[in-house]
DNA sequence: GTCTATATGGTGATAGAC
DNA sequence: GTCTATCACCATATAGAC
């Protein structure tokens, strides 16, 4: 995992990349001072500055780490066996585990996505901001292009807008972060088995079959 | 709608709680300054504070607005004529076009739902956050018992994790404060449409009948 | 690398004129 | 009811010792 200035991630700097991540999902971005960061760590703010240049560029360090985690883990299930609806199926699994597996990381996705531009950004922070926006289109594109290549195959309803299949179906996924807590599901195959449950519904809805 | 302290809403009143929802979309309920709220009234801050003793009341307010909305939409159209899945459509229909009515406030919702409890509150405060996650609570429940009794009824399936399948049908539907944009869908007509898609992706999925 | 100041600015909330 | 002025506080960020 590289951080946004091309640098690789030292011991510190993941330290204060878990304890940033816990302390934005806590309490949110803006109501997180830099004091909470740094005792969390069990330290003073000196040493997060020492890493980080500003709040923000820790904010969009702990951004990238979770939506890269995602995008991983849904382009390797997406390069799986599975054609068609299996292919989403696998790929939605995986996003679902990542969900879990990064809870508080992508806790802090969510709330970037809501980032407004109000605040003001220094160009490179510009630079962050836009390559995070592209990186959110991008995992929407995956989504899009296989659903599509699934209608083409006939494994998925050819009457369907994709767009809106694709944003309605990822909100499932995505507002797991809203109810989801890590103590209820602790086991690798609960929490798999949580995955399956949430992506059946997604795929098959409620009606019987 | 009736405040915290039960005053009616006068109209002063109702144009701050506007101007403090669309405030909150933006930045964010922290990232807000009351100087801001008062500038989008074209007031200054001492309007704000003679109607609302503290930011936080505030947000408490345009909360309680957005979910009155929310589960007001959603009795009524569990009341209307339909049974089983059909009322559970309705209300998912019903649900999905409230959140594109007050936008705003629900955006606002979904960051209330996040809201933590860090934050010194007063007992009054206190009282009306644990009003608040009741009220949410409330409209889960409602999803749930409908669901159960549409499966007694066979219209929904009978292998289904109820709690999980509503928690991810409704993340469906509130997913959509993040991506929808009023410009968009301007007539009620396009809105019904958008909605009517959404709810057929989460009740049927993507499988071909 | 990590700490202790401290500069600097913004924000919630209040007081009191009109 | 609405304004201006102001207080007290907190948070970002920096400087500089060790």
């Amino acid at each position: 995992m590289s951080s946004s200035s091309g640098k690789p991630a030292s011991d510190s700097r993941l330290q204060i990349l878990h304890a940033a991540a816990g302390c934005f999902m806590e309490r949110g971005f803006h109501a997180t001072s830099i004091d909470h960061v740094a005792h969390r760590l069990g330290a003073t703010k000196g040493i997060v500055y020492h890493h980080y240049q500003s709040k923000m560029d820790l904010f969009f360090d702990v951004y990238r780490v979770g939506m890269t985690a995602l995008l991983s883990a849904v382009s390797v299930a997406r390069q799986g066996p599975g054609r068609g609806l299996a292919s989403v199926r696998a790929m939605l699994e995986a996003h679902a585990m990542a969900m879990f597996e990064f809870h508080a990381f992508e806790n802090v996705v969510a709330q970037g996505v809501q980032l407004h531009r109000f605040s003001a950004m220094t160009p490179s922070q510009r630079e962050s901001f836009d390559e995070l926006v592209a990186s959110r289109d991008r995992l929407e594109q995956m989504y899009k292009e296989e659903v599509e290549m699934a209608q083409s195959a006939g494994t998925v309803r050819a009457d369907l807008d994709v767009s809106i299949a694709v944003k309605t179906i990822l909100g499932g996924v995505h507002w797991s972060v809203i109810w989801w807590r890590p103590e209820a599901d602790e086991g690798l195959q609960a929490r798999h088995q949580l995955a399956q449950k949430m992506v059946d519904v997604l795929l098959h809805g409620l009606e019987p079959r």
